[in-house]
RNA sequence: GGGCGACUAGCUCAAUGGUAGAGCGUUGCAUUCACAUUGCAAAGGUUGAAGGUUCGAUCCCUUCGUCGCCCA
């Protein structure tokens, strides 16, 4: 024993096990003719490192699929990465800038070029860390969102859409990001409440000597592109403005004084500055009133010329300098503090400028009606199914998908256009040079030139759970018809409709079938103060540190205890403690049977390993409690409440198996020396152990193959992870019955112990008032050894002046060696007196209710007739022990 | 502003109309005996508030409060 050290290290058992398991290919799947069981996973951006976010999706997916492949099920769990083109231009951009590069100094190509070195050289990292996770993936089905096959299905799934007029190219106002040099889409803005300043702004009215208008703005450098003032038609301030004009501040310019509906009479003062070329809502007055889109600033968040004032300076500089200018021409009036919403990059955190462009669109009001069909009439379950409003409410009012972007990392779309700007879509120049002949026959253009836009990396993603299986370039492989539909799909709530409503869509509208059977959301990992964990805020652990002081185990475990799905969870590294804790736990059991040793083999007259009565029960027992335990596991699982199913799994092992029927089975000591233990039950328990083994292995996947390995002799390839989920068998109910009330006097008989200051090692008598039975000489065994008692007695009288309790109509006596307070009893007992009384009565009140008795259920009634008849009983056996008492 | 959801022990969560549970934490006691990364035990609740329905409400309905998410 001496060599097996007290605490468990996972960090060399975890590498270990890992390139054992690749090494012998136990991830690979191909397919076969057993059923299927496939998860893609949602690729991570290959610009990202591992975040909790990902601990917990990939824990949760690599349970799964562990637990599907010893299920029997042909596991298939897809891996690789999106090419995230905004965050990866970003990185090549600034690699370029430490390197002295300008991009705009370079090619198009040559871009390339570096952003497909940097891929090659830091584009891996997030893939190797799973493997440090454990995770199960068969990577030698990698996929990367630009690989050529990939991209080409991005391509022709651009092209076919066009041709089924679902794509379109606009002037539309969209999300533009200054920092990104790009639009982003609707789902890419998130909207933060900051303290604003509204600013009260004057305007002249034409041709009066002192009669003005007054706005209020917190943008007043959009004041420059103002094309309109417009009220309320109700609004009395300012009926008389009817056909008048107002001078826009520092431009001087007259721009119409314009009534409609839209605006709101108690924002502000009432009165609007219109500015359709720098807000979406201004953008829609503006076409309705025809009014002059003038556009004030660059792509890069600078001032243009159009503005005529602060040219080429950034947006906000120029607000501060336009403030302080209004107020110099005396048109500032005040300033008012205020909380408004203002939308941010998700990729770039860079006030989105809303502004007008011409982009690509997808529209989506005949894609997303199949996809919402399917998950309201349940084809495709969303779990938790809270989901499903959300999900109805967005595809209801699903606004059309900008698809265009201003990078060059990406897949370039596929749009030709000739010197004039007529655009045709083809997949190569070539066959645009054909659709232009085929079009206009006398001027086929001699040069064409592409669209300079790169498609949305969800473009690409939204195609996954099909394209990694090929099934663009060759709809009928084998694969594909395997794979696909996937089983589960496990993902974030906040990518519900950037990702998952979308591939949805594209199943349907690709291969008129659903991607997933089920999806899975999970919580959002919080820190403390419910802040999420990101990069950006620096309050996530390290997960890689994480799993270095915890091990992998221990964190999958942390994790997983406390999130239940699509609950967030706060994440605290108590958790992982836990986990950790837990592992040592197992690895302890394992030294414990180690050391064991075994009685001599029985001689042929019998004599030698008997198995004690004690042992037998105690093994008839765990034998039961397993069966009854797994059963509530696989439930669980089956509704994919792992961290229930978790939890059950632990106190099984914990409490179960280690704190009761290890104890029980445990050998006692003898002169510092255990006594060996008889083959039956040493055979049980390596049994037992291997179960348990088996069933935490999908949690805790390292220690479990460790164990397995040390605890028996192993062939090669054999190995937990490839064993098979332990078979269900009923549980022995009497036994579990029994054993119930065993157990909970062992705890009364210990509490006992406890209040009355009696050390564990001084021995006890106890006395039950029982008929003995079969199971009596067992009990009684497994009795003395728990509790330290040197006599149980099977008595037919009560005993007087003793510490007593009652388990189902059982009573136990304990009498104590010294200290025994008559009074103390006496006020116990009539306490729990009565608390009994109190209780009977308010059932008897119930029962004596006619109403009750001919409205409640049968079974119901019966309950309360049984509480009825113990508290009855109980109340008598009260007032017996009381009378004992002198 | 509109919609959705949550509110249960100190914390994180269970409990679908019939005596409210678990894990962690807390407190007390224990240790040459697998494990102090441990063991044994205990305490801890007006189920956010107020009404209503019901024999009976954590659960169903109404209103309010607080928080979160989505959309504008």
């Amino acid at each position: 024993m001496a060599e097996i050290p007290k605490t468990y290290s996972p960090k060399e058992v975890e590498d270990k096990w890992y390139s054992y398991w690749m090494k012998n290919k136990f991830f690979r799947s191909v397919p076969d003719e057993r059923e299927p069981y496939t998860i893609v996973i949602p690729p991570p951006n290959v610009t990202g490192v591992l975040h909790m976010g990902h601990m917990l999706n990939n824990t949760i997916q690599d349970v799964l699929i562990r637990r599907a492949r010893m299920l029997g099920k042909n596991a298939c769990w897809v891996p690789g990465t999106d090419h995230a083109s905004i965050a990866t231009e970003a990185k090549v951009v600034a690699m370029l800038k430490e390197k002295g590069i300008k991009k705009s100094d370079i090619t198009r190509e040559e871009f390339l070029k570096y952003a497909w070195e940097w891929k090659e050289k830091y584009g891996g990292i997030i893939l190797e860390q799973l493997k440090k996770l454990g995770c199960s993936c068969d990577w030698d089905r990698t996929r990367f969102t630009m690989e050529d096959s990939l991209s080409e299905a991005v391509v022709d799934v651009f092209i076919e859409l066009h041709k089924k007029g679902h794509i379109y190219r606009g002037h539309r106002m969209v999300n533009w990001d200054p920092a990104g040099m790009t639009a982003v889409s609707d789902e890419e803005v998130i909207y933060k409440e900051v303290n604003s300043r509204l600013f009260h702004v004057r305007y002249k009215i034409e041709g009066s000597k002192d009669e003005w208008i007054t706005i209020a703005t917190t943008r007043p450098e959009t004041i420059l592109g103002d094309s309109a003032i417009c009220v309320h038609p109700e609004d009395d301030r300012y009926k008389h403005l009817k056909g008048k004009r107002a001078i826009v501040p520092m431009v001087e310019r007259p721009v119409p004084i314009i009534f409609d509906e839209y605006v709101d009479r108690e924002f502000g003062t009432g009165a609007l500055k219109v500015t359709p070329a720098h807000d979406a809502n201004d953008y829609i007055l503006g076409n309705k009133h025809k009014l002059e889109i003038i556009d004030v600033i660059n792509p890069n968040g600078m001032m243009s010329e159009a503005a005529k004032f602060y040219i080429g300076e950034d947006r906000f500089i120029a607000r501060k300098k336009i403030i302080k200018e209004l107020e110099e021409r005396g048109n500032l009036v005040k300033i008012e503090d205020i909380k408004n919403k203002v939308g941010y990059s998700e990729r770039t955190d860079a006030v989105i400028e809303p502004k007008l462009s011409r982009q690509w669109f997808v529209n989506m009001k005949e894609i997303s009606k199949p996809a919402l069909d399917a998950v309201v009439h349940g084809d495709i379950k969303l779990i938790p199914d809270k989901f499903i409003n959300t999900y109805k409410h967005w595809m209801e009012n699903v606004h059309d998908w900008c698809i265009s972007r201003q990078l060059w990392w990406g897949q370039r779309i596929p749009a030709w256009y000739d010197e004039k700007g007529n655009c045709v879509v083809a997949k190569t120049e070539a066959e645009a040079k054909n659709i232009f002949k085929l079009q206009t026959p006398d001027s086929s253009p001699q040069t064409l030139k592409q669209d300079e836009d790169v498609l949305d990396t969800w473009f690409s993603s939204w195609l996954w759970p099909i394209s990694v299986f090929e099934g663009f370039k060759d709809p009928n492989n084998a694969d594909i018809k395997y794979y696909y539909p996937t089983s589960d799909l496990i993902s974030a709530p906040d990518i519900l409709f950037f990702w998952i409503a979308r591939m949805i869509m594209a199943g349907y509208e690709f291969r008129k079938e659903k991607p997933f059977k089920n999806i899975y959301i999970t919580g959002i990992v919080r820190d403390k103060q419910g802040r999420k964990m990101s990069k950006s805020l620096g309050n996530s652990p390290d997960p890689i540190e994480l799993m270095e002081k915890y091990g992998a185990d221990g964190v999958r475990m942390g994790m997983l205890l406390c999130s239940p799905a699509g609950n967030d969870l706060p994440f605290d590294e108590a958790n992982c403690e836990q986990g950790r804790n837990f592992s040592n736990k197992i690895w302890n059991v394992f030294r414990l049977l180690k050391g064991w040793s075994l009685t001599p083999n029985p001689s042929p007259q019998g004599e030698g390993s008997q198995q004690p009565d004690g042992n037998k029960i105690a093994v008839e027992w765990f034998e039961a409690k397993f069966n009854e335990q797994l059963e509530l596991i696989n439930d669980l699982y089956s509704k994919y409440r792992m961290s229930e199913a978790l939890m059950t799994t632990y106190k099984l092992i914990w409490d179960d198996f280690c704190a009761w029927y290890l104890e029980m089975v445990k050998p006692e000591f003898v002169d510092g020396n255990p006594n060996p233990i008889d083959k039956i039950t040493y055979d049980a328990t390596i049994n037992f152990f291997e179960k348990l083994l088996k069933i935490i292995h999908p949690f805790m996947p390292f220690i479990s193959e460790e164990l397995w390995h040390q605890i028996g002799e192993r062939k090669e390839k054999d190995c937990i992870m490839m064993t098979e989920w332990p078979g269900k068998k009923a549980a022995n109910e009497s036994i579990l019955k029994r054993m119930s009330v065993f157990i909970e006097s062992v705890i009364k008989i210990r509490a006992i112990r406890n209040e009355k200051n009696i050390s564990p090692k001084e021995p006890i008598e106890l006395s039950i008032r029982f008929k003995a039975d079969e199971m009596s000489s067992g009990l009684d065994s497994l009795g003395k050894k728990l509790c330290n008692l040197s006599a149980i007695h099977h008595i037919e009288t009560k005993v007087e002046n003793a510490v007593s309790f009652i388990i189902n109509n059982i009573e136990f006596y304990i009498q104590l060696p010294k200290n025994f307070n008559a009074k103390e009893e006496k006020e116990k007992l009539t306490k729990d007196l009565e608390y009994n009384k109190g209780f009977l009565q308010s059932v008897q009140k119930k029962l004596a209710n006619e109403r009750f008795v001919q409205n409640a259920k049968p079974e119901v009634l019966d309950i309360e007739k049984k509480k009825q008849a113990d508290a009855e009983a109980k109340i008598k056996a009260i007032e017996e022990q009381l009378a004992s008492l002198k």
